[in-house]
DNA sequence: GATGAATGAGTTTTCATTCAT
DNA sequence: GATGAATGAAAACTCATTCAT
């Protein structure tokens, strides 16, 4: 089953834009890159932006899903799902290293009407982060007294990630899972109410 | 003492370049939006490239003054130079986030040679951190057990100021300072040794 | 009896060249507004060129009938017969104006053979003008002293009303014609000869 | 004193729009026929349609300017004045066919903006011949009983003399303007009131 | 009969840069 | 110091047309 047309070419596409930038990318050099002609490329996709919007539609889809299975897979204590965000968030940004960035950095070559709507995607997901402090602010559990600021530094320090981690590294992916998340939990104030989560994965408690 | 036109100039281009990016942004419009002929801004910097590296250069160069006159001010303790540090950051991105975003952005659009000598710049800066995280940890000041992850931490937090802090908010400038000096002892774990900063802002000590 | 491929080929072709002139208009639009795919129109016409070709075609041919069937209708009078021919132009660019656009503007785009064929045609109607004047002529009921500028001005006149003459307007289409004749039978300064003709609707005879 | 650039790009421009049509000229070509690369001529005008405005304005120019002078020069007598404006068109079509023809033709490929106030500019030429004829009618000297149908006939007849006449043929210009007038006057019904214009150049009083 | 895919040459336009004055 | 003119390369995109199925 190989790749359909148009996965090639947003593949092309992603990594010419992650490379040079929206601007600085060609669609000669990205028809070049999926190994076909500027025509058959337009037969597929009706102009740059739109192979732009494609593309960051697909990365919110690709991280929207993410997002959604692991809080799935979480119970309703917030620092269980705080930890399934970070985890996914990060895991995300170190897998997907140039959808992430594409993602955080084209937002200004969108048109307006397309960065409309992409505006609206992410603040679903800033929601998601949103909802899960106000939780555990409520419960009692995180003492941070600037959510919305804690919130967006989790955002950044987790989005960093795809500038700077390498696989090859020394460090692995998991690992690196774990110390955002601690990162995360340090930030927000996070203090386990009872004993209720004794092998808690954050060392304040060590 | 009428702005040079070297000034002139270099506002425009910084203009045009955070507006549009790099890639987008066109030598005729930075010379209408300095208000002279394309010949004229050529007969002062001799190309694209140069305008964005002096633009960069122009950017570290205030970035590394404020951050030497914090730390110059400060005293020897560790969590009162990385409150001084993070507070020059902080401020800086608030005042001027033109400068800062080209700065942070436009990495990508160096010719090799200048990237090398602007990455050596920023390292600088990093190292600043670094040291002040390495010293609080070696006093016991700060245990963080992820003093890298940390240290990129606040610096991606502090930076994503730039781009969505907007003076006109309910928030004063030296608020959000205050905000994020919290934060960042918040995240490297930052414990008092003795009684010196009673009223301390985190409450890891519970 | 639904109407054939072809005629709905012709049709939105025929309104392209008119909106936009035969160069401008494109074959992907005509497909569109024809409601089939480029490759069924290609079926059907083997090119560009072609279509404008049968679309000239069927206009002449549409053209010369009314003309025939007028004629054959009218007398042997001259200034009947101008009557029917001059009604018939009338006419047919009332009520068929993209029609009678395409055809008057657009010969520059043919081919030279096709240019020729069309040419051809197209001076078929003209002598049909031209017999009758010169027999009104020899006749002594029409006495301008330019006869070939008389003819060339009332086609020029009658060729005209597509592009202003609006159905909606105040003036009936009938009404019209009765104008256009009334102009014609003045440029060519006729007057009949006998009682034959006593309301004759121009007021030469004042 | 040879010729400026833009007059020599309006020149090639004009012919290239003339032999071609608007939308089949390409702007190489033009460039080409100017003798001048592509950015040259984008250095003197902005684009295509500018280019085709610039000309559309050109020929109003010029034919507005020898409308007023025949106006001028001739006296306060409908007919003296229709002769003189008939005479100005049908001299101007024939000098300039290309000019014409352009001016005539190509309104289609007007932008919305740029076919807005070029119409108005034709409706004032068009009021010259409204006014001439409504002043004859006034004064009794015509007698048509279609003002506007004979206006637009007359009009149409002129601007159809570029199409045809060639200066190398056997027809000399002024005996084409002295023909046009002619016809002119007969589509008008003129009937000079007294003895005022003795050997009048059409044959209704003969 | 009909289609979606593909193509290569073409379009207008913009760009950073250079040069003669 | 400064300018208007000029350039050649490249940009995104469209076109009429062909072809395999």
């Amino acid at each position: 089953m190989r790749p359909t047309r148009h996965k090639t070419i947003i593949d092309a596409a992603r990594l010419e834009f992650t490379e040079r930038g929206f601007a600085a990318a060609s669609i000669r050099d990205i028809a070049k890159r999926a190994d076909m002609s500027m025509s058959a490329l337009y037969h597929y996709y009706p102009g740059k932006q739109d192979l732009l919007m494609a593309i960051l539609d697909e990365g919110v889809d690709a991280y929207t899903e993410v997002c959604a299975e692991a809080l799935a897979a979480a119970g309703a204590d917030p620092a269980e799902r705080l930890e399934a965000l970070v985890g996914a968030t990060v895991r995300f940004r170190a897998e997907h290293p140039a959808k992430s960035s594409v993602t955080i950095t084209e937002e200004r070559s969108l048109s307006p009407d397309n960065l409309r709507r992409y505006r609206e995607r992410l603040a679903a997901s800033t929601r998601l982060f949103q909802g899960i402090l106000e939780d555990g602010i409520a419960r009692g559990v995180f003492s941070t007294p600037y959510p919305d600021d804690a919130r967006r530094g989790i955002i950044a320090m987790c989005n960093a990630v795809s500038q700077w981690y390498r696989p090859e590294g020394e460090l692995t992916r998991e690992d690196l899972v774990e110390r955002y998340v601690s990162l995360a939990l340090t930030l927000v104030e996070y203090h386990p109410r009872a004993a209720r989560r004794p092998p808690a994965p954050h060392p304040a408690s060590g």
